[in-house]
DNA sequence: GATGCAAATGCAATTCATTCGCATCTGAGA
DNA sequence: TCTCAGATGCGAATGAATTGCATTTGCATC
């Protein structure tokens, strides 16, 4: 069984958790990928890279769910077809784009709303949140020239 | 919330299409909704107004592809919890502010990014389309004084 | 208007993601 | 070390979406 060198002094477990094996083995796969996940794609990537027992995709789901209650993630849904994907909150505030050809998600450099005021007030919603994503082709994809909507 | 008077005269169904009764009343429910629709949803109002048979859920589903295919609707999906929102297209590009206490989705009267050409070459990345969706609390729910995360 | 057939529908069964109930186990405070 | 609220494993239940197949139906052609 292959095993990824983790140095675990780099991760900081936040207080006010109970730190359980596999909350930690879920944290530590979260901190190392910086792509956001299926719940799916994280029981696989936990159980491949642990040796010390099995896991219930069932425990994921709690786990995920309980991370978000505490703000340690940010749950957000693709756009595109509606798959739920977790990240790590890492203070930052990152977009997307997203291939339409590959899936591939490439994280932007920075906010377009980046100078607007976290909380903006107008006269009929008070704005304290955003999502962007923006769809494409990857530089891989369109210089392969086999796109399915050329 | 005012409840439209719908002149069918008014509809025009694209050609190109085999339009069967249970597309017609899909059709008919899209062009009269203004927000986006789950297919559930969509199944419960072309049940509720049409008196002349059932439907299946599966045919409004099945639906819901052939309309995409043909370009008729846009499919996306809540960024907020992934559920899959169909609507009509009709040639304007829409984005929502959606209440995190009520879910009522409200059109944005214009796109923040309007001003950009619809494919935005880039060094990586060809940019050919954008989600963008807003998150906070609407008018009411903001008045109301109950909010779940205040 | 009648006919033929490819395509659309209804229904039931199936798949897949997610949640839940409950018995057992365990992290972390006393 | 002991204790127990809360976390986990397992399997069953839910719910959304898809699929196979027998039947029906637009609509192009006569």
């Amino acid at each position: 069984m292959e095993r990824k060198d983790v140095r675990h002094s780099e991760i900081h477990f936040p207080e006010g958790i109970k730190w359980t094996r596999q909350r930690k083995a879920v944290y530590e796969v979260l901190w190392e990928e910086k792509e956001p996940l299926t719940p799916v794609k994280l029981y696989n990537l936990v159980e491949q890279r642990t040796a010390d027992g099995e896991y219930a995709l069932s425990t994921i789901y709690r786990i995920l769910s309980a991370f978000e209650e505490k703000g340690l993630v940010e749950k957000d849904a693709s756009m595109e077809d509606g798959t739920l994907l977790y990240s790590l909150r890492r203070g930052n505030h990152t977009h997307y784009a997203v291939c339409l050809e590959c899936h591939k998600r490439i994280a932007l450099a920075n906010c377009p709303f980046a100078h607007l005021s976290l909380e903006q007030e107008t006269e009929d919603f008070t704005i304290t949140n955003h999502k962007l994503e923006l769809y494409g082709y990857c530089k891989e994809c369109r210089d392969s020239g086999r796109l399915r909507r050329p």
